[in-house]
DNA sequence: TTGTACGCGTTATCAA
DNA sequence: TTGATAACGCGTACAA
């Protein structure tokens, strides 16, 4: 086994006691000049590294976060993720990173392994609102903060999107155009997902337009399913002109499968994503879609955290946020 | 300060000692039955979860990887770290994400970060062949699989795909079918970049094109570097008819300023990327460009750093694996 | 089958 | 300005 250098080590060397190079290493307590400089060259002679673990052990902080998101490979969370690391390097914090892929159990296995690591806060993208994972989070009261799901319960700290009024925006723009059969792509079966069927659902109902499942294709996530479910819908001799998939990822699959198919974009039919990613503007045909914004839900789910670690008292308020979505519209509609 | 359950509260409240909890944890040893449920029972009504850095402490393990990127954002690495993940995942290792964006200094502070963490290994793209970071984790023979980069150091092991062939293959492929006057992107001043520009430069001499770096605009690496550079070609008064972008997320943005500026892919302009993205064959037009697989290079760097970190004993010959590139050829070029 | 006591590498406290 | 030493939470000889 590789011998590590350690604080020992260095404070042999150096003919010193490991409290003076701890001292020197911190640099929070004055020490002589040339002690100093003795200590400093030793390290530097051995390229010598703290040990974070022993240090953490003492400290009871990690300077570490982790974050936990449904999907490394979206380019939704991409995004986020960019946010959290720019204010994560701010702070000289160090990110984990976990990927769920929808499932609640590692979801909860994740979650476990953080808190084992001590990470000091945790930022969780969950697969439920009442996840174990969330539930673990709060009753072990770790800092943690919410992305991209409503909570009902007060204490828990959340960033999201208004889901329904984006889903209501998108549908509603389509029956603008004329459109009255539209199908929708449904994402997994996790509340932002449902709650963009409901915004579907709603802007039917307002302009008087029946509801049918067999328009509802589900469910998935990514451009395969996407791709999947498009040709599902496109073989089901189901009667349509519109489109609105619950993200731009399946509807950047939902192109793939039309185009395949021989069919055409707008011309025979219109098609909306969700989420606005930025190659979104530079598909086959520029996606209209709905905004929401990701780079800085990612920043301020972050910042938020970082208070509530540093703050070791409960701030007293907690943060719902909602964002508000925004119609994007591009070249993939058009009018009946 | 919250009071964090030790091995100590649970031994207390359930009558036995530390040495019997950790048994019952570990599982290593025979506890007896009913002194193990006891045991278990108290855990549970705890939720307690152990302090993994303490035992790191004492176990010298941390079952933790860490994984050093360019630029999470570019959909390359994506796939990469999906290819990581999922090693991971089955060996039970846990990954800490960090990106560089192309800085040394970055790099350098997060191998340390990682060295000082404990890490029991890392998986490195680096900024440079012989980077401080490199120097460092080779020094202090900690168990590492460069991605992304050849290293000219036989004790080195890396994986990488041929980029002076693939290059070769994209810009002979754009002369076969006439073109002449070819721009090239150039990707920030690193090997992979460098060595596209070799491979673009050995096919025109091979052609007896001469080679003019007037044609050549860099440097960059995300789609909005693409939209600029090519912004800046197409003011330039240079003629060209194709342009070879050094890679995909580049050969985007080129996309978006050449549709800006009025002019047509391919009809106008021929267009060759790198990478293939899976979303290069839904852009707007869909994309000729080189593949080299990026999913198995993750998997397979994680999984050769997972025996390197496994037999403590050095393997004894080390892997340089060099991937081959392959042209995908989409609707992005024409014959002239 | 179980308990005691020490070590892991650092920081913090108290003396000197 | 420095040193000795007790934590931190866990694993593990060694002993019982």
């Amino acid at each position: 086994m590789k011998k590590n250098i350690t604080i020992a080590d260095i404070a042999q060397e150096a003919n010193v006691s490991t409290a003076t190079v701890s001292r020197v290493i911190s640099g929070t307590t004055r020490v002589k000049d040339t002690t100093r400089e003795r200590v400093e060259a030793v390290i530097r002679k051995y390229d010598y590294e703290i040990n974070s673990i022993a240090q953490s052990l003492t400290k009871k902080k990690t300077h570490t976060i982790g974050v936990i998101v449904l999907d490394i490979n979206n380019l939704f969370f991409s995004e986020v993720i960019k946010g959290i690391n720019e204010v994560a390097r701010e702070h000289e914090y160090d990110v984990f990173l976990a990927n769920t892929d929808f499932e609640e159990e590692r979801e909860l296995h994740f979650t476990k392994a953080f808190i084992r690591r001590n990470t000091d806060g945790i930022l969780i993208s969950p697969v439920a609102e009442n996840s174990e994972g969330i539930r673990l989070l709060n009753k072990k009261k770790i800092p943690f903060f919410v992305l991209n799901c409503r909570i009902n319960n007060p204490d828990i700290n959340y960033v999201t999107n208004d889901n329904i009024a984006g889903a209501y925006l998108a549908t509603d723009y389509l029956i603008s155009l004329g459109h009255r059969e539209i199908a929708f792509l449904h994402g997994y079966k996790i509340q932002g997902f449902i709650e963009r069927l409901k915004g579907y659902k709603k802007a039917l109902k307002e302009n008087n337009i029946a509801y049918s499942d067999k328009l509802v294709f589900g469910y998935g996530e990514n451009d395969e399913d996407g791709l999947r479910l498009t040709k599902d819908l496109l073989s089901s001799k189901q009667s349509f002109s519109a489109i609105f998939a619950s993200n731009d990822m399946m509807a950047i699959g939902a192109m793939e499968a039309i185009y395949e198919s021989g069919k055409r974009i707008p011309d025979d039919i219109s098609l909306v994503g969700y989420d606005n990613l930025s190659i979104t503007k530079n598909l086959k045909i520029p996606l209209t879609t709905i905004n929401q914004p990701k780079f800085e839900q990612g920043k301020l789910a972050a910042e938020s955290l970082m208070s509530l670690i540093n703050e070791n008292t409960s701030v007293g308020y907690s943060s719902h946020l909602i964002m508000k979505p925004e119609l994007v519209i591009r070249d993939s509609c058009r009018k009946l």
